[in-house]
DNA sequence: TATATTAGTAAGTGTTTACTTACCTGGAGG
DNA sequence: CCTCCAGGTAAGTAAACACTTACTAATATA
């Protein structure tokens, strides 16, 4: 019986977006090839008709995110930094709201990073490297002009708020979700953006309010 | 053949120690029964003398190590606090510490995590949840005590800097070892949590050196 | 309307998996 | 020193797995 007929690139489509939520859930071991066809509802065997193996198609889902988390992420981070905390509660934000409205994304980070996977590396340097790099030189600018202090490392000092923003939305859409059902993102971001202004700013541009 | 026959907990153990490391690199779904006991040096039925299937093997694996970092954890953050730095600095230290040392630990974490594993729970509350209210707490403290600005929500500012101290561990012993290379542990506590502290302290208690 | 091409399926295949059975054997306790 | 049980094994088993084969049927286009 054959049940529908797709041109070959939707159904390579259709069938990616319904593995995504399946690999998601539960990492690559656990999803069989199976239970992907039922959910697309097609039989096992047209997903050999797109992909050649299941790994494959996995590569293909990450790869199809990857280019996604770019996408979304870039163009914030990389904007002219005019203000540091502005442009930090507007990265904050955009990564945030990211998360929030697919939280797939997250979860196929970290399983495919756990196992080392090739295509992990790319989304990693996308979140791990390339905005760090960015943010280090926007607050040795911010040290260069005097309104940061000299002591600080700049370094170190992106590791930190990257670390505060990253986890924080790790913990709240992942793994803690029930702990943390009460938090306000808007507020953490406010609030944690502020602590580390404070924490690196010089006294007279540390004052708010 | 009778290879080398053992007293029975002492096996279990040796089962144990031996899955540990295979189900912290590749996963539950990923490591076979027999590469546990190839690993262990044992016939595969052998496993089942211990332990009535994979999944209870499993279990009992999760088990131990959330015992291990509540042993671990648990006497540093429930020391009283004379001073929140020193006891920041040395929560911190420890936590580095016991993950450098076997980042099997932080692998299995994640791992069972994500696929809302039961024991996951267990070792969440242990840092996500109770590491949390004993700092929030702290910090409340010293709110009351005119140390930290009133305009700080303890809770928030907990969150903020467990963040920074995790995520540092996570990236730097995990998924981006080989970006992170060059970091000193020692270093980014010290800075962190002197950002933090800057962050939250009143000015005349922020003068630091 | 005939034809080529491609999307789709039913019913497999060999292999691997977690787990079992039936049988040994080392060694402590009576 | 013999007994018996717990620790150990070789050789399975049924089920599940990723993937194939051999075929059917839409549809675009000549």
């Amino acid at each position: 019986m054959t049940r529908q007929r797709l041109a070959g690139e939707k159904r390579r489509e259709q069938i990616i977006s319904k593995a995504v939520a399946l690999f998601a859930e539960r990492g690559f071991a656990e999803v069989t090839t199976r239970e992907i066809a039922r959910s697309a509802k097609i039989n096992e065997a047209t997903i050999y008709k797109h992909f050649s193996s299941k790994e494959e198609l996995y590569d293909d889902v990450l790869k199809y995110y990857s280019s996604k988390i770019r996408d979304r992420l870039e163009p914030v981070v990389s904007e002219p930094c005019r203000d540091l905390r502005e442009k930090l509660v507007l990265m904050a934000g955009n990564f945030s709201k990211f998360i929030k409205q697919d939280p797939n994304i997250m979860r196929l980070m970290l399983y495919s990073g756990l196992q080392n996977h090739p295509f992990a590396e790319s989304y990693f340097r996308s979140i791990g490297v390339d905005i760090l790099k960015e943010l280090q030189s926007n607050i040795n600018s911010a040290k260069e002009s005097g309104r940061v202090r000299q002591d600080v490392d700049a370094y170190y000092a992106a590791i930190s708020i990257l670390g505060m923003i990253i986890h924080y939305n790790l913990a709240r859409n992942l793994i803690l979700k029930k702990f943390f059902s009460d938090l306000d993102d808007e507020k953490f971001i406010e609030h944690s953006v502020d602590i580390f202004l404070n924490g690196i700013l010089t006294r007279s541009e540390g004052e708010r309010e």
